[in-house]
DNA sequence: TGCATACAGGACCAGATTGGTCCCAATTCG
DNA sequence: CGAATTGGGACCAATCTGGTCCTGTATGCA
């Protein structure tokens, strides 16, 4: 567990696709479905979403789309989480929640927790959607790989 | 978001009040609901867990209780997350999956989110309930604190 | 001008997860 | 024996979430 919503983990393949693909060109959700054999309303939600935050730039129209709107260097991880998840923090309590704690007396764990929830979040602003694009583990180019068959979705098995 | 949930919350305050009131006393079910206003049942639930793994001892009948099996420092945050939630994964492909991840060829995320996931561990890991329990900020002795009235499931209000 | 294509912004539904409660059996102490 | 306590379930209601669908608006092209 502690784990990203579908959607959030959805995103980051859309984003790392497109920043693998060159961060200038466009790309119809359609298109992208296609791709990554995710449900094409699926990705039209999550795109949507990401539009409306600076860090996809729509086109609406015939031969539309949407492309990175800043460099994938400096989009990072947490700010993809945080758009579509809100606020970062692994309890109620370890975050800027304005809503207090209601075992705050009790809960010295806190101040420790927000120590750890700083760790997760350092971790995840180190990394961009460039770096997720382009992972550095002695990648040969992404070979096609065998699985072809829409896996997602797919009605017969 | 990325958010434990609130039974691992809940027992992370437990445990982090056992090991503040010394290993090796013994605590009720009831007592740890009184101190803390996390209702009795899950109390209950939650410390019936870690009884069952090698993280509490349960003794029972009259005067019986729980205290915890190991040293406070010997037991960490991820070992608790572990317990309750099972293995910490931020997305279905970060972690050791047996279901292979649906969008396995089209996803060349996985890579760099296990080293994300790897850093989320290895800060959980290298934080024990003993840390929880005696944070260091400066911490004078736990005050009282003003809010004594049972917060949560509290009827009125 | 008309039409096909694409995004915008919702509402909506079904299934899964989860917080929370409750019940009954087994165990131990006084 | 009886009270207190854990053990191990089942159970329910509410929330969250993945997923679908519908209608409107903008754009390009024949």
């Amino acid at each position: 567990m502690l784990r990203l919503t579908k959607q959030t983990d959805y995103a980051l393949v859309l984003l790392s696709l497109i920043a693998r693909n060159g961060a200038s060109e466009m790309f119809t959700a359609r298109d992208l479905a296609r791709r990554t054999n995710i449900p094409l309303p699926m990705v039209s939600k999550i795109l949507k979403r990401l539009g409306k935050e600076e860090i996809l730039h729509s086109v609406r129209g015939a031969s539309g789309g949407y492309r990175l709107a800043r460099d994938p260097s400096e989009v990072s991880v947490a700010e993809i989480i945080l758009t579509l998840e809100g606020p970062i923090s692994i309890t109620e309590c370890s975050g800027e929640s304005d809503t207090l704690c209601a075992l705050e007396c009790s809960c010295p764990v806190s101040s420790t927790l927000q120590r750890v929830n700083r760790a997760v979040i350092d971790a995840l602003e180190g990394i961009s959607i460039g770096d997720v694009a382009a992972p550095h583990h002695a990648a040969s180019d992404p070979k096609p790989c065998s699985c072809t068959a829409p896996l997602i979705g797919a009605p017969g098995a």
